[in-house]
DNA sequence: CCCACTCCGATTGTCGACAATCTAGGCGAA
DNA sequence: TTCGCCTAGATTGTCGACAATCGGAGTGGG
């Protein structure tokens, strides 16, 4: 459901779609330049598509573009994911609020299936946490989606989506706080139940900001240990 | 301040200007396709640098792109508008929040002379209200700066800032509330002065709902007219 | 009369080659 | 030695032409 299937369409859109996959997973490093010819011949097409693509993923800010002097992989900086998760916190909340109105009871219900599967999966395994992050994300897009506010869902799914999905890769292999980050999707989807949009809003601002936290002192630590 | 000075850089960021400039004004009407030949021609370019620029126009969301079926101007329908106003109250409410501890006093005097002049010009004449509007969205934007939140500064600025001037150019040919406006700003402006974040965010807030009400109440007008 | 098929023009998608620009390294002078 | 200049290589920006695809007019059959 994540993972769109891009092998239709323009030559551009697939190459945008592997270059996120390669960026997000670290494939291609952060800061890292990004040479056209070489893309281009990786991919078995012409520099003309793999530059639109490199355009898409600007606008996407996957990539930082300056002109005569070619594409780069974004740096995510400590300040550039501490905004992002500040937005995060005020357009997630708002889509909690939304869709606690908006949603049908089938979606809930789904959503809270989303968890059942989620937590079984969690009382698996331990060490595939990273499957972890995707569905978690899923959570959060099936909450935006609710919102009906497409704006909403474009900026959570698209553009914030890639970022996140991106920073949860630099940062999920480490223990992660799986469990009360499930207990606090509970909580939501609660909320949402009983068609409380005040109180999911809360919720879901408290628990993005937990998540920032959590990764905050996460970031410390490898700081500390670089030094 | 506004408007940009591109005629530097490569030929496909200034055609993405020129052409956000002519979607923006209504010089290319709402759901016209757009035909790369001709645009490269009239711009006096190839056609790889136009598409070039149609993808970032894509990505900014003022034009629609279909597979082997072209690209037309976005078209801003009721829902798509109220989406957009529901976005920037969240957004903007929280750069209104940020801002009142992280704006300088330099820079909330300067928005008060930004106020001052917007006042005076105002008194002069009643027929330059699209002029309002630039200098309306230029005390949004310089809001949004005052959060130093990057993340919030391209999503207010790059992205909607785009639309928002569509839309008021649709609009306001039409009487406009300017003046309750510019008491809801001087109130907001107080309120950065005493620092008060939750009020300062709660204007904005309510000077965004009361705009996109106004805007609504436009809309059936002009609906029923056509009508 | 209506539907489906076919063909053609127009438009988009793609490629290869050329021009403009930047970067790195060597060379010479202070 | 070090600074600045200059050349050479690589990389980006741009263009024109070709291939692929789509929409619509026209036509034939039911």
């Amino acid at each position: 459901m994540l993972i769109q299937v891009p092998e239709q369409g323009t030559l551009a859109d697939v190459a945008a779609h592997r270059l996120a996959h390669s960026i997000v997973t670290g494939e291609l490093a952060q800061g890292q330049k990004l040479n056209e010819a070489e893309l281009a011949e990786r991919f078995g097409m012409g520099r003309g598509p793999l530059r639109e693509a490199l355009r898409h993923l600007e606008g996407m800010r996957l990539v930082t573009r300056i002109p005569n002097a070619g594409t780069r992989v974004v740096v995510l900086d400590r300040k550039t994911l501490s905004d992002i998760y500040g937005v995060r916190e005020a357009l997630e909340g708002m889509a909690c609020r939304l869709a606690a109105t908006q949603m049908t009871d089938e979606e809930i219900a789904k959503l809270s299936k989303l968890l059942d599967s989620h937590e079984e999966q969690i009382k698996k395994v331990g060490g595939k946490v990273y499957s972890q992050s995707e569905r978690d994300l899923d959570f959060h897009f099936q909450i935006a989606r609710g919102s009906r506010n497409e704006m909403l869902m474009h900026m959570l799914g698209s553009e914030q989506y890639q970022l996140l999905r991106m920073c949860r890769y630099r940062t999920s292999r480490k223990a992660t706080r799986t469990k009360p980050a499930l207990q606090q999707h509970r909580q939501i989807v609660a909320a949402l139940e009983q068609r409380d949009g005040e109180l999911a809003e809360l919720l879901m601002r408290r628990h993005i900001h937990g998540a920032w936290k959590s990764i905050s002192e996460m970031i410390d630590k490898e700081e500390e240990e670089a030094a």
